[in-house]
This record gives structure tokens, C-alpha cells and sequence, in this order.
DNA sequence: GCTGCAGGGTCTTCCCGGCGT
DNA sequence: CACGCCGGGAAGACCCTGCAG
């Protein structure tokens, strides 16, 4: 007569006692195991169903030693890149039976980056997907050691596992299409320097002007946002415009191309401006804006395949952003096609 | 001498031998206990630091009952809105000391959303948090009782928990803005009809049209992209051009700007335009666009409040959008005053 | 081929026994 | 005697996995 005050939710023996069965049995059907007959299992599962039975999570992975939760270390997730990454670890993750627990940095310093990284140890995952390309907080995690697998992305891959999309080919394929329209003086306005992202555009920006016997232009920083590329545009001497602009990313095209058209400089006309990442809304930008498309989804499933094993590290084709022509890049003009810092009429 | 071949992680047990002491005194010292002196308590703490230990959670929840986690259930996160809310509900579940489970939804058909609810209570969250404004998904939630605390994030506060900013007054205050400013004709360029969103600004653009004298003109469904707006801004007869746009959300606005450009329709002159959102980039579209803020991160913040019973439901001060007022509104033209259809001539 | 018993995993909590000041 | 501190023992939370029957 043990009236239960508190309407304790049910466990395995309270299943198996409704079906007439041991709680072994239960376990058996519950995980799917073979030796039991169809008539049991039929019988079990219509306990399970009445009275809405749920395997207690915590007493199974104090059995086995599996918590099936992987952990993700993100700084700001309202940008499109990290959360579109996010989306495609997500998936595959759950496709995979794993959960995803997700903590959020304020800041990148080494105390916020290790509380972080503790608590999700202490929280249990299996294993770490840490999505911040910026080189202090890489610097932490590579020197903590957790005991479980651990994986950053687009972290330049020095340390354990990294998975990450070529971008220094990429930038470098940004300028061989300004190159290829007659541009010879390209500029590049960079995202942080302190993040890995940034340094690989750059690379690849300098490595393919060297390639072409070009001299090295404007070098510029913003934070990523639109307003840092509204601020660049407006910044730079009119004397020392360059004919192209390859951005860091499409938020700062988006500012640096406002910021030339009030100052009157045509785009394409008289400066071509390619972007990075293509956001949905890059099409839409005035003028439609060049840009290298990359794959965040894709990405973030092969996070999940290489944390998991699923595939060998570093597997065949690193994916590869993909230039997508549109508006905002065009020929050089006929009469700005010396290299020289020669002088340049207009009116801002 | 039992040279463990496995290195097992290091339980209560052997941080208790190792420092001298029970585990009892362990268990008080990592659970911030009283009755324990300093001494031991540096003694234990010393060796917590030596072995590395970490309470295994799942024994822990196991004793306690309690998972310390949160379950998010998100359609798509790779959009400013939704991805800032689950930062700011991130944010705040950590300082409560609570971890986030995150699910995302391919669609929210009912067996979709169902298979996530359920896998989130299988893994043993406290509460839910569905980041779902969308009817059929909020539907199948209504339906499904799970026993522990959720709460919709603008549901529309029909059942259950619910917060959300007050869509509905804002929408009208969108159009205030445009009336005062002379318009009579105000189309509106809505979200999908089965998002709550959409219709609560519906529904606000209704009653404020209504509260005028204004009778209700143009309407228009887009599915929140900017290519919606563009494909939206491309198919109006322009016969039928009305003298302002109250768009649903920024990236639709986008769309339509450009749409708007491309047929030689000036904005603000020809027509005016306001957004929904304030999305960072919205300052830099061209023209810089007039819209609605809305403070997700803080609606984040109090869904956890909410959640854990930190404050009353439906606490003083709902949040309130807020107009901000840009490039992409003006008075409208003197010879366009007139609410009747007459006939505008200008060419595609 | 199918089913059940016993043991184990880690932590919490309650009880109660001590010791020392 | 009281009170602060600590220890030993044991029950319990719920499930899994050999190994018998």
C-alpha cells in the first residue's frame, strides 16, 4: 500500500512488472537486442507505451559509460558562417544518435575559453567541436588536454584535429579573377588579425600577387561587420584607390560598397569588389556582389564525420569555396590600367 | 600493486584516500557543504587538482534527479533572429548554471517535431524551450504534454508558457510612422502565413490601416528571403504601386529594394520602404533601411527567467520593438497624395 | 532460443558513531 | 554538556552485461 506521493516516473521494473516480464527483458527490447520472442516484445512495448516509459539517460550512461553528447565551443553564433556551421554539425550529429551541447564564449580570453571547455567536460560529452577560428582562443585549447577527442574548425590545423575549407586558395582564386579582368592593383580589406580566417585570406591575397608580379597594395582591417567596411571605405585617400577590392567577408563588401558610392565611385566602374561567403542576401547587395561561396553546412558535417571516425582525417577533396561571379566586378578602366600611383581625378 | 590497465577517471574514492578523508567529506567539499574545515577542505581540494577529478555527472543526475539541462528545439539557427535568441537564452542558462541541449527541425511537420521533442526528453532535459513561431509546429506542441516545464518563444501565448515581443503593436507602429509621414496606400510584403510572426504584423498593419480610415490595400507573401522580396518586388503591376511598403522582415525589404531600383522606382521618393528586425546590416542596404528593432537577445535572457521561475510570467514592461528611423522612409510625393488608383505612369 | 539472477558503475544522503575543545 | 568536525556503513537512484537456467 505504498501510495507513491510523488508520482515517480516510471523505470525498467515498473515496465517490466506491467508486462509480466523481468526488467532484463525490458532492457533487452528497449535496446533492441535479439533472444526475445515477438510476443514478448509486443507486449513489452505496449507497457512501455502505457504508462510512457523513458529510459532514465543518467542510469544508462552511468552503465555504460556513454553520455552520447558532444560538445560545441562557439564564440558569436549570430553571425551566418559559425551558425550555419552549427546547423550542419547539428545534423549529422543527430543523424549519428549524438546530442549536441551548446556553450557560448563571451570573449576569447584564456579563464572564459578553459571555464567553458571545463564545464562541458564536467558536463560529460564524448568529445569537443571547438567553433572559434581566432588564434588565442586556439592557443588555450591546444594547451589543454582533455582526455577526450577534440576537434576546431577552420583552426589552420596544427594541433590535433582540424577541419577546415581551403580558404588561402580561395582568396587567391578571388584575386586571379581581378586579375583576370585587368586589374593590377588589388586591395584587401581584411578581417581581424587575431583570427585565423583573416590570416588565411591575407596568405592567400599576398601569395597570389606575388604570383602575378604585383606589388603588394592597400592593406586594410576591419571586424567583420558592415559598419567596419563603411568605415574602411570612407577612410582611404582618393589618391590611393585601388581599381579592385577583395573583402574579408560579404557584411564589410556590403559597408565598403556604400561607402564608395557616397563618395561617387562607381562599382564596377571604376572599383571592382569581391566579397566572402556568399550570404543569402549577397545577390541582393547594390550591385549584386562577387563573391566565394563557402559551404558551412558541409563542414559542419564533416566536424561529425572525422570527431566520430567515420572517414580518415584530412579525407580526399577538402572542400573548396567556389567563386560566383555577378555584378560588382568588371574590366578594369581603359584609363587606369598602369600600375603606377599615378594620380586620380574625382570628386568625393 | 593493481597496475590498472585501463586508466579509468578517477572517482569520489580515490580523491578521498588520496586526501586522507572520507567520502563523505569529499562529497561535502565539491558540493560547497558546511560543517567541513578549512584544512581538509584545501586538503580535498589539493587533490581533486592532483587526479584531475570530475564528478561524473551521470551518477550525479543519477542521485539527484537533476540534469542541469535545457532543451532548445530551433528551426533554422542560420538566421539572425532565431541564432541571436539562442544566444542570449545561452547566456542566461549558463549564469543559472544550466547547459543547452540544442535540436534543430528540418521541417515542423507533426512527426518532425515530435521525434525532437521526444529525443530531448529522452535525454533527460528540465525544460524545454521551442524556438518555433511557426502554427503547425506550435500545434503538435500544444498537443503533447511532457511533464516538465515549456515554453514557446512567440507562440503567440496561446497555451503554456510563452514570451514573446509584442509584434502586433509594433507592426502598427511601423505604419503610424508611414501615415504621418502622409502615405495612405500601404501595401504590406508579409512572412509565410503559417508563422506566428507573420501573423501578428499582418494583423498589426490590419489594425492600425483600420484605426486610420484607411482602407487595406496591396498584400503580398514572401518566405523571408530576399529573393522573395525581389521576386515580390518584380511582380507588382505598377499600376497598382502603392506609396509605401511595410515589409515583414529586413531581408525581404533587401529583395524589394532592389527589386524597386531595377524598375527606376526611387525609394524613399517614389516609394517608402520599412523593414522588420534591424538586422546589423540593414544600415548599410541601399537605401539605408527604416525598420523595427527588435531586442532578441534579451528575449533570449528572459525565457530562462521564465523558464526557471525567475520571475513572474508575462512580466511588467513586455519588450517593445523599437522604430528606428533611417534613408528608406520619406514623405510621400505631393502629386501622389491621392488614395485612389489613378494611374502612374513610369516606365519598367 | 529465450529468459532471469547477480553484480557493478558513481554519486548522494541519512544515520550514527566518534573525537576534541 | 554542547557543538563543530569527520568517518564508516549502507541504502538508493536506474540501468547494463555476463553467465546460469
Amino acid at each position: 500500500m505504498a501510495a507513491a506521493t510523488t508520482p515517480r516516473s516510471p523505470s525498467l521494473t515498473d515496465v517490466a512488472s506491467l508486462a509480466g516480464v523481468s526488467h532484463q527483458t525490458v532492457s533487452r527490447v528497449v535496446n533492441r537486442r535479439p533472444n526475445v520472442s515477438d510476443a514478448t516484445r509486443r507486449k513489452v512495448h505496449a507497457a512501455i507505451l502505457e504508462l510512457d516509459y523513458r529510459p532514465n539517460a543518467a542510469a544508462r550512461s552511468l552503465a555504460t559509460g556513454r553520455t552520447h553528447s558532444i560538445g560545441v565551443l562557439a564564440g558569436e553564433l549570430s553571425q551566418y558562417g559559425p551558425s550555419s556551421v552549427l546547423m550542419g554539425v547539428q545534423d549529422a550529429a543527430r543523424r549519428a544518435g549524438y546530442f549536441l551541447t551548446v556553450v557560448t564564449l563571451k570573449d576569447y580570453s584564456a579563464p572564459t575559453v578553459d571555464e567553458a571547455l571545463s564545464d562541458l567536460l564536467d558536463h560529460g560529452v564524448e568529445g569537443v567541436i571547438a567553433l572559434t577560428p581566432h588564434v588565442s582562443a586556439l592557443e588555450v585549447l591546444a594547451t589543454m588536454q582533455s582526455g577526450i577527442p577534440m576537434l576546431t574548425v577552420g583552426g589552420g590545423g596544427h594541433r590535433g584535429g582540424d577541419v577546415a575549407l581551403d580558404q588561402e586558395s580561395a582568396a587567391a582564386s578571388a584575386v586571379e579573377h581581378l586579375v583576370s579582368l585587368g586589374h593590377r592593383r588589388i586591395a584587401h580589406l581584411a578581417g581581424p588579425a587575431d583570427w585565423v580566417d583573416a590570416q588565411r585570406r591575407l596568405a592567400g591575397w599576398r601569395s597570389a600577387l606575388a604570383r602575378h608580379g604585383l606589388e603588394e597594395g592597400l592593406l586594410l582591417h576591419g571586424d567583420w561587420s558592415a559598419r567596419s567596411g563603411y568605415d574602411a571605405g570612407l577612410g582611404v585617400e582618393l589618391g590611393r584607390l585601388p581599381t579592385a577590392f577583395f573583402v574579408g567577408n560579404d557584411q564589410m563588401a556590403l559597408g565598403l560598397l556604400k561607402a564608395l558610392r557616397q563618395r561617387g565611385c562607381e562599382v564596377p566602374g571604376r572599383v571592382s569588389v569581391i566579397g566572402f561567403d556568399d550570404v543569402p542576401e549577397a545577390e541582393y547587395y547594390e550591385p549584386s556582389l562577387t563573391t566565394l561561396r563557402q559551404e558551412f553546412h558541409d563542414l559542419g558535417r564533416r566536424c561529425i564525420d572525422e570527431l566520430l571516425g567515420l572517414q580518415a582525417l584530412g579525407a580526399a577533396g577538402s572542400l573548396q569555396p567556389r567563386l560566383i561571379v555577378r555584378a560588382s566586378t568588371g574590366p578594369v578602366r581603359a584609363d587606369d590600367d598602369g600600375g603606377g600611383p599615378e594620380r586620380v581625378p574625382m570628386q568625393g
